[in-house]
DNA sequence: GGTGAAAGGTCATTAAG
DNA sequence: CTTAATGACCTTTCACC
């Protein structure tokens, strides 16, 4: 779906006064209650928006360690690999990628000592033939995603940019 | 800070009925609405919980192709990569890490030519010395946070394994 | 626990593509 | 003509004191 001006106006509003209801929302984007409303179902419809949970800062919870994995994986064995991955708790996320290493997980971890812990029970699976980790030293660029969602509007990347469009 | 039981509870239930008030909340928990008040000001206050802002899919929203960029950093430049990056709308989050790279980024764009370019204006620093990037093909597993939070008590890890805390 | 204030739902009207 | 935004209605529900 490609998102407007208000779709993006109203995804900075909601990331910056988090918990305000659709009423201040609309005061506050210059538009009538419904179309806010409405604006939310269309998103949320889309998929765009997948849920509005807790954002949690897991070094303050407890788990300051984080690591990122690559993993190469055995011939054929990224399912049993994925249910291994899956069930380890200390797993953040996982993605198939490009590139010598077949898999990229994130881990997090409460020390050193327990990020060891979990290595060791990640490399218990016999579908990972080899795994390489680097440790988080510090964030350089915290996440986000409203800066695409504002200025990445560089479209023509994909708007047929040496040869004309076929038809 | 330590979470307990109904810490991780609220959380999850937050994750599974995002916009629900402190009342129904309290019910969903089975506790007093003045004990959920109070916990969830414990943990926005303690920096457990830094926000509650939109979750966005932005493949739905019109930027299916994501990368992982490793950088190699010239010797005391960090600064003005860190600068250069923090500028660049298609940089989703970046980290320094230990390892034979210094920077891993995470990038997001609307297509492949989309990516190149973003790649090429990324190598445009002269703090960067070398970037290998890896494209993401699939999602092992999606981003959670919450397995870690329930299930993730196996503490003892940083409580003396092989030697007693210094004194 | 009471009270003022939103949320949520619906709809007819109107503006714009 | 289709789609979207609007402002107004109402009832229920919540947040605050």
């Amino acid at each position: 779906m490609e998102l407007d001006t208000l779709d993006v106006a109203l995804l900075r509003l909601l990331t910056e006064h988090p918990r305000v209801g659709v009423l201040e929302l609309s005061r506050l984007a210059g538009v009538a209650r419904a179309t806010v409303t409405a604006r939310m179902e269309r998103l949320r419809a889309s998929g765009v928006v997948t849920g509005y949970g807790p954002q949690l800062d897991l070094a303050a919870a407890g788990y300051p360690v984080q690591a990122f994995v690559t993993l190469e994986i055995a011939q054929g064995r990224l399912d049993e690999v994925t249910e291994h991955l899956a069930a380890l708790p200390g797993v953040l996320e996982a993605y198939a990628t490009t590139g010598t290493g077949d898999v990229l997980c994130r881990l997090a971890a409460r020390s050193n000592d327990d990020l060891q812990q979990i290595l060791l029970e990640l490399n218990r699976s016999t579908g990972i033939r080899r795994s390489t980790s680097v440790v988080v030293l510090s964030t350089v660029v915290a996440h986000r995603t409203l800066p695409l969602l504002t200025h990445g509007r560089q479209r023509g990347a994909h708007h047929a940019p040496s040869y004309k469009n076929p038809g």
